[in-house]
DNA sequence: ATTATTCATAATGTATTCTTTATAAATACA
DNA sequence: TGTATTTATAAAGAATACATTATGAATAAT
């Protein structure tokens, strides 16, 4: 421990301003500030990313950082260029129709593993994120919803635990946090009860999977599917039809 | 053009042994070397990569080939843990059982939009690839084989062309290589039919995507997978069992 | 005035150096 | 002799220095 009493640390030792976080942490805090910001579209599809700031923000040299983004494109958040850098992934009425596709079916394999193959300690998670979810409702802020609802159907993909089914699960998970948060502006008190009857489905999802009830899991992932589909029509139908989902270029400031 | 006349390049200018190859191609080389090397077991699961002999071996410096290797880890061929390097991504009996779990429902939806969406082009590039799939039939290499039947189904994919869908999709053309070539050596006279007929079924599914035949792409599809799975079955039951699939730790030499 | 070409600058990409961490070997102690 | 602790070494991770590419601004030419 005390060994390393190494006389030559001439080489320029750097500020260390927060030594008390190591650089995993440190690669760990931008990695989910990354992903917070896209999936609450603070940052919007194809915005660019300043690999500076970031640096500059989160102490960390340009290696680790460009890992870090290198491994958030492998899940599907960020889009990277050769020559021209990273952006946050593109959303478009193609991806919108490719989502309404993928995600009832995929939805409801994954609740029918879950509830197959769920252990113990992930009921427990998964009721915790169900709480969290029944305070976000109470909440203002959308992007709280939209979060611990995400965290809660991250959960039941690891209780479904298909290393096959969880790459375009995890994907699909990232355009639903970024769809709903386009689209949940609770304005219409019918918008509300609908977000109270998509909470007590969650209560019902809880239980089929506590009782190991596979089918009655991909019934309430179906059920669960539609009220969603619902709400984002709603939306998507009359006011946001014609509109390019994630537009607005951000140029970065030079 | 010219205008580049710096005159102090006294920074050490290395070899460049291979300067005909850009530094982007040369990343494309060991991605594609990887990745048949994994596909074809050559490397096994669980093997170590060694930097170092990558970087002499294809002329890059770390950084770089560090780049590469992340990329595939996010396409599933390598498992990259902290501070132990990087390795071939593992296979398992847990992995083999998720595998037979999502193949098929992942494949039927995949064909299915393939016959929906697939362009003249598409087409062409597939009945291509039936072509090197028949060749590879014809010849000694189980390799071949492998390789030529991932890429027709490769295409499928790519027709498909459901952002959501593929990352599962590829992930599972990975390991359906990885496991043929454990389990493909036609030692029988059966396992030689039942790879013919496998060849016909691809001319089937050409033929339903040309006709945008949905329904018959998804039956087919089903078809094709029952088949295969016969033919993992058939070698998985008897003989491979107990078999771990994917051991010897391959130390590299240090 | 408008367009094209050149030049400058900023940002991306690559190489190298330095630091940390992990593993294995050796020695000392039980 | 067996185990534990230290130490040495090699490999992984991070930082920085270096090179290349792309983009925008400015000037010149039509």
């Amino acid at each position: 421990m005390s060994g390393k009493t190494n006389i030559d640390n001439i080489g320029g030792r750097r500020a260390t301003t927060s030594d008390h976080l190591t650089t995993g942490n440190r690669k760990a805090a931008v990695s989910s500030h990354l992903k917070t910001r896209i999936l609450t579209m603070e940052l919007k599809p194809g915005a660019d990313l300043d690999e500076a700031a970031l640096c500059e923000a989160f102490d960390l040299s340009r290696t680790p950082l460009r890992e870090v983004i290198r491994d958030l494109a492998g899940e599907g958040y960020i889009d990277v260029a050769s020559s021209r850098g990273a952006r946050v992934s593109e959303m478009s009425h193609r991806t919108l129709r490719d989502f309404f596709l993928a995600a009832p079916m995929i939805y409801e394999a994954i609740l029918q593993l879950a509830a197959e193959n769920a252990s113990e300690e992930q009921l427990a998670s998964l009721s915790e994120a169900q709480n969290a979810c029944r305070a976000a409702l109470r909440s203002t802020s959308v992007a709280d919803r939209a979060l611990s609802n995400i965290r809660f159907h991250e959960i039941t993909g690891e209780m479904a635990g298909n290393v096959y089914l969880l790459p375009s699960f995890r994907r699909l998970l990232i355009d639903h946090a970024r769809i709903g948060m386009t689209f949940f502006c609770p304005r219409s008190p019918e918008m509300l009860e609908k977000m109270a009857s998509a909470s007590a489905q969650h209560d019902a999802i809880i239980a089929a999977i506590r009782g190991r009830d596979a089918q009655e899991a991909a019934i309430l992932a179906r059920a669960h599917w539609e009220l969603t589909r619902d709400q984002i029509e709603q939306y998507v139908l009359p006011s946001a039809l014609g509109m390019p989902l994630g537009e607005i270029p951000t140029k970065r400031t030079a």
